[in-house]
DNA sequence: CTAATATACTTCACTAGTGTAGTATATGCA
DNA sequence: TGCATATACTACACTAGTGAAGTATATTAG
């Protein structure tokens, strides 16, 4: 049982759990974001109007969750909310200008963070570890329950 | 900047997040913690009566939050306050039986997500995989602010 | 064409965390 | 000894997520 030995699960919440709150300390500074309205909007960026189903499942989040995220957004300003033409049921979620510049000065923060990451690992270290987290979603992927099979391009660099 | 092409920090988040839910299912139907609540007993099985400052610093959490989580957990009936004998400002939290209990019941279901890991990695990728998220939390240790020198030994495993 | 079912979203109660402001007790120093 | 400061915790307002139950619209099958 090495996993068990090497304690990955312990190891990974807590380094993804300091990385998170190292990014959402610089993008409030840099500009008012969190992290988790950055996620929100760059699938949004990425995807034309997008609908609050598309988002929940490019994020693995329920849509109980986007009904919320998207309240706030709208509410300050980032984004708009139109239903959509094709689905009386279904919004069309669009970044609007203050969104687009909000997502514009979340690069310099990220770009801090992943210059760190490039002083602490080597190019050949930072591309199997992309491999290995990569690998841990997807064996992941059918465990517990529900699992959403949409991919789109990934929100954050 | 391959740290930004390899998306380092949006897979780490994503494969944090796909584990925790995995193993927060397991644990809900193995007996009924979640892992926030597993975390906290397992600092304080492995710390004798642990007052809230060290389970924060040990979680690198606020103490906050470990007022609610304490009330939540005393509530359910895993844990004991009682006063410090030393200190009247602090608290000394302790496991009942049930506590102590409720976390033997988390290790069949740990063990089922660490034979997966197992089953998908080698012993030696798990080892490098466990050396550099160790390296990804130091390198951000002083990143943001406050940071706390709080080692212990790491919950859960 | 209608009835059953699926989908898109909302609402609500809940867990779980942050950050700030406050209280009470400890501690260090003049 | 006394006072400033640090520490341990609490309270509160907030973000952010889950899960279950409900509404309205789409879609599919008979």
């Amino acid at each position: 049982m090495t996993a068990s030995r090497t304690r990955i699960y312990f190891l990974l919440q807590r380094a993804a759990h300091r990385l998170k709150s190292c990014a959402d300390a610089a993008l409030l500074e840099a500009g008012g974001l969190s992290t988790a309205q950055a996620a929100v909007l760059t699938v949004i960026a990425n995807n034309g109007p997008a609908n609050q189903n598309f988002i929940a499942r490019a994020l693995s989040q329920r849509e109980s969750a986007i009904t919320a995220m998207g309240s706030r957004l709208k509410k300050a300003g980032y984004i708009s909310k139109r239903r959509s033409r094709n689905d009386a049921r279904a919004w069309e979620l669009d970044l609007t200008d203050e969104g687009r510049e909000a997502l514009a000065q979340i690069r310099a923060p990220f770009d801090v963070i992943n210059a760190r990451l490039d002083r602490v690992f080597s190019e050949d270290e930072l591309t199997l570890l992309a491999k290995m987290l990569e690998e841990v979603f997807e064996a992941f992927e059918d465990f517990g329950q529900p699992a959403a099979s949409g991919k789109s391009s990934g929100p954050l660099n």
